[in-house]
DNA sequence: AGAACAAGAATTATCGATAATCGATGGAAC
DNA sequence: GTTCCATCGATTATCGATAATTCTTGTTCT
């Protein structure tokens, strides 16, 4: 009787806030350090404290805010040192992720990841920065989902939104130069020779070359990056101070 | 000036009930599939609902507890395939912190992972399967917060906290006999003989030694499995359907 | 009996208000 | 000038009440 409907279940304010959140966060809307106050964002988005309270909740555990005890919750910001931590955690999980996923992978699915190369691609050749990180996104939870480990693909899920977000605003604070040599290509045909080694070989090199410029450089925190130079909105972000 | 003194920051009640309910579980006070509804809650712990609600959100993000949209909260209860990926995860990353700690730990971390197993030891020893759990958790956190990376640790922690919580109603439950061969003892001297292979594979030893039981076992979900011939409390937990 | 439907009970989701906490500011005491 | 203290505004934490949802049970109609 079913034909692939999938149950319907309207989001939960709480979840929609969330969301909303989310994609301001991505978008660089919020930059990281800012401060989110529970009651300025429920009247600015009609909905009550304790919605918006849950919602932040739910983003601190997805990692794209921090919540501080009795103080206040502001947009995560990573310092170097932490994104070379996730990276390096990444790097394990999506090596393993990858290996199972190519023995699982079908024709379709591999069209599927052709398709959002193909996207991708074409989102850095007109430097669309906040597609081309949403697709590359995508690309991974891809490959995630189809390991066969709804843990792993979790587990890859929460370690890498936060990286991805602040890929996300990094790149177009410095108004990176997307196109590289097709990583995301060279990716998937080294998933299609199903050789384990060429895949993880693959997956360090895109991630690395993803990264790359901010792991070498010499400032601290992600915001004082992404600020260096272009904008230095109004004092806040970045300013506590390492001991 | 400073003494040594921690900055006091007295919990809030979230995480006060939080904690409470952390400790139900592990204690097997409240069963894996059992509902936690936030009224009754509420009302027995004598604060509001809000406040437990915010509570039951952070126990799904440890893992403890899952929330399903309009239905209701209940304690996690794995599937043996869950299980299985989620040891499967923690190997790769327990290798690479064990790796990475055996670099930076001292002498006196050294003795003081002795201290926890020798307290793990006699837990055992007596048949003390709550404490047992308890030092074995503390044992694994030491190695992972000298492992230098604080998200290596934080993910271990994610991933591993429901693990330990049913591995102790697990064992409470079939009133297993904890007396092995003393696998942390030699997972310390692997440690100390700062061997990276030699650590690798005592702790996948480790580990496995300490699932493999429920692994083997046919059993589909874990309460299942603690529930077989012992009790059979009173109906619920389990009883879901498999499509 | 079985399907369809209609209350009714139980539980979660959301709200608006109050209490507790924090950080800054400014003045008094030394 | 610096330390201490009091106060105030802002923000988070908690509460109690209401709205919305889901589950259950009982009834009617076939």
């Amino acid at each position: 009787m079913n034909a692939g409907l999938a149950p319907v279940r309207p989001e939960s304010l709480a979840a929609q806030v969330c969301n909303a959140l989310k994609d301001a966060i991505f978008a660089g809307r919020l930059q990281p350090g800012e401060a989110l106050r529970e009651l300025h964002l429920a009247r600015s988005m009609d909905v009550s404290q304790s919605t918006v309270r849950e919602a932040l909740v739910q983003l601190e555990r997805i990692g794209l805010v921090v919540r501080e005890q009795n103080r206040r919750t502001t947009v995560t910001s990573f310092t170097k040192r932490e994104v070379r931590e996730r990276l390096e955690v990444r790097m394990a999980l999506e090596e393993m992720a990858a290996a199972k996923a190519a023995v699982n992978l079908t024709r379709e699915d591999l069209a599927a990841l052709e398709g959002l190369a193909d996207r991708i691609e074409r989102a850095a050749n007109r430097g669309d920065h906040f597609d081309y990180v949403q697709a590359d996104i995508r690309f991974h939870r891809v490959l995630w989902q189809h390991s066969g480990s709804a843990v792993l693909a979790t587990t890859l899920d929460q370690l890498t939104t936060p990286l991805f977000a602040f890929l996300s605003v990094l790149h177009s604070a410095e108004l990176k130069d997307l196109r590289t040599a097709k990583p995301h290509e060279r990716l998937v045909a080294a998933i299609r020779s199903r050789n384990e080694q060429r895949i993880r070989k693959e997956i360090r090199a895109h991630i690395q070359g993803s990264y790359g410029r901010f792991l070498s450089s010499d400032e601290e925190t992600l915001d004082e990056f992404a600020a260096g130079g272009i904008r230095n909105v109004n004092g806040r972000g970045g300013s506590r101070k390492r001991r």
